[in-house]
DNA sequence: AATAAAAACAACCGCATTTAG
DNA sequence: TCTAAATGCGGTTGTTTTTAT
């Protein structure tokens, strides 16, 4: 017993759309919509297509204001936060990006962003030069929430580098290396009125995101925090979550066992002041 | 110039969720 | 409230295009 069929299989047209089908899809649902019912509407439209593959190729393709060609940064920058965040909820991602659809993100990713991301990692990792990114290794990945069913690390970070308050045309980000592959979290800066500038991680986009869906997962996040007065002595305050079931002492323990990256970073005591660390 | 390999893109499939009767 | 149909989603596959040899 298998599940029954969406359209009958031998008179539905498979592959390729032609450009003739297209118009007669496209004349159809400009003039008088979809109906609220994509199994009839092939048949109206004198289409000999399954209803599914009329909504995907309406949606995907033939819909107003469909964007097509390369990704801007600002959208790369997007994906990224996002995925790192939510993971593979393409139509999440999808809409926080006016004019792509989840497919053409998912296609994108796949293809392209995922390789770029990797060959970043991969080249900082092989030079010493001084990163815009923190490199962290797979060891560090245990602060993800342990209630999580999520197969991609919800959070993590084991140090901070020797830096400075970046430009904000171009903030740091975050490579994570897991067993399922590289994961990037890109950071964002705030300023507060009585507080110095600092990076956060993950964005209010992916929290939001992520808070809209119906996900467990959190906008948790980590910041970096400098002193005006010294950069070199960073704070970096845990933003104290429920859903990410981790203790100070276990971050505590976790910063001063994962100094790993970057030839330039060294952390040689904790201090730990009530819900922030101090780093000397 | 021909061919193979890789990359990019479009579409399909089946499962999960939502909706309507 | 229950059930079947419709819809939406994400993984995967198939086809086309581009690049390398």
């Amino acid at each position: 017993m298998g599940r029954a069929p969406c359209c009958d299989k031998a008179n539905v047209k498979k592959g390729p759309w032609s450009p003739e089908e297209d118009a007669k899809l496209k004349d159809y649902i400009e003039k008088h919509g979809t109906g609220g019912n994509w199994i009839a509407l092939p048949l109206k439209a004198g289409l000999k297509r399954c209803g599914k593959s009329c909504r995907l190729r309406w949606l995907n393709y033939l819909r107003p204001n469909i964007k097509h060609g390369d990704f801007s940064d600002d959208e790369d920058r997007i994906i990224c936060t996002l995925f790192s965040t939510i993971g593979s909820r393409w139509s999440i991602i999808a809409a926080q990006l006016p004019g792509r659809t989840d497919n053409d993100i998912k296609n994108y990713w796949n293809t392209k962003l995922k390789k770029k991301l990797m060959g970043m990692s991969q080249k900082r990792s092989q030079n010493s030069i001084t990163p815009n990114s923190i490199l962290l290794d797979h060891q560090s990945l245990s602060l993800t929430s342990s209630s999580s069913s999520l197969p991609y690390p919800t959070l993590s970070f084991t140090g901070y580098q020797n830096y400075s308050i970046p430009s904000t045309n171009n903030p740091p980000s975050v490579v994570i290396q897991g067993q399922e592959g590289n994961y990037m979290m890109n950071s964002s800066i705030h300023h507060y009125q009585d507080h110095n500038s600092f990076l956060r991680f993950g964005s209010e986009v992916a929290a939001a995101a992520a808070a809209s869906s119906s996900s467990s997962d959190d906008g948790s996040s980590i910041f970096i925090n400098r002193f005006e007065d010294d950069q070199q002595k960073p704070i970096i305050n845990y933003d104290q979550n429920p859903s990410l079931d981790c203790s100070l002492e276990e971050i505590k323990q976790l910063i001063s066992t994962n100094l790993t990256f970057n030839n330039n970073f060294f952390l040689d005591e904790i201090k730990i002041e009530e819900d922030k660390f101090t780093y000397y």
